[in-house]
DNA sequence: ACCCACCCCTGGGCGC
DNA sequence: TGCGCCCAGGGGTGGG
């Protein structure tokens, strides 16, 4: 479910609500929840009771947070993971996962995720850049992003625009929403081959990329319904501001064409038939 | 070294 | 009402 714009509102909000924090209790409700912790949920509970929080990072749509042993709490929300931070005597989620308390005694901080894609580890030594993380590319609004040699290597593939900006080893933190969203504004189908892509295009998508994933943050991200929140419960507000993600049959806001839905990899994509012509021959 | 189909889950919405 | 099907913002993996 959600994209680099929200798990960075998340990120924000671990940021202010658990940082700086010791803590004290684990409870790991559902062992799906740390399977990709392989020592299991009580070595997960016992490398993380008493240590502190460090910091909260992010890299494309994954998060970690540092631990003052060097180690990392990492975590991924998948399709429907929250990380909610709320008072200790309020009432258990449906799917509550796992459970933090902390020795001030403040709020906790609680893991729900209804599908069980998402989920928690700690991973040794991992609070510079966890191992777990280190497969991806960086994402658009990190500093030390290249964006020259996001065109060199986005050229250099033989597939489609949009499956290689799902490719989070080339590019992270674009999903299936910010990948349309961009194809839309950069006017081009999703399927037009990469090697066609010329370099001043690339650079054009690239910068559209970048300014809806901006331009999404700045609005909470998106929530189509209540299992993407902040830390504080908050839904965000860009779903009024998307031009094609879910708009099959609305007009286009540019020609008026009636937006079209295609299944692609399995999943929806939407474009505008009169903005972004389908190739030949797509991919 | 790629690339893709498949799998992992739960729940909401819809047609019958 | 109920059932079956389709759909949903994710990634890892094993095979080609």
């Amino acid at each position: 479910m959600p994209e680099l714009p929200e798990v960075e509102v998340v990120r924000r909000g671990l940021e202010r609500g658990v940082v700086g924090r010791t803590v004290a209790e684990v409870d790991v409700r559902h062992p799906r929840a740390v399977r990709r912790h392989p020592a299991g949920a009580e070595d997960f509970r016992a490398l993380l009771e008493g240590r502190t929080l460090v910091s909260a990072e992010r890299r494309g749509k994954y998060l970690w947070l540092p631990l003052d042993s060097g180690d990392a709490l990492t975590g991924h929300l998948g399709m429907s993971g929250q990380l909610l931070v709320v008072p200790g005597d309020s009432p258990a989620q449906t799917h509550l996962r796992v459970r933090f308390t902390f020795a001030d005694g403040g709020r906790e901080l609680r893991f729900v995720d209804q599908r069980t894609f998402g989920g928690l580890a700690v991973v040794a030594g991992g609070a510079e850049l966890p191992s777990t993380v280190a497969h991806i590319a960086r994402d658009p609004l990190d500093p030390a992003f290249d964006d020259e040699e996001f065109v060199r290597r986005l050229r250099a593939r033989t597939t489609g625009v949009k499956r290689a900006l799902l490719d989070q080893t080339l590019v992270s933190g674009i999903g299936n929403i910010y990948a349309d969203e961009a194809l839309w504004r950069a006017r081009l189908h999703g399927g037009r081959p990469t090697e066609g892509v010329t370099r001043p295009r690339a650079r054009d998508l690239l910068g559209h990329v970048r300014a809806v994933l901006k331009e999404s943050l700045e609005q909470g991200g998106t929530s189509f319904d209540a299992l993407y929140v902040s830390t504080e419960g908050v839904s965000g507000l860009f779903e009024r501001s998307l031009h094609a993600y879910g708009r099959e049959g609305e007009p286009c806001d540019r020609c008026g064409t009636p937006i079209r839905r295609e299944v692609f990899m399995n999943r929806s994509s939407f474009s505008c038939p009169g903005c972004q012509p389908r190739p030949r021959v797509p991919r």
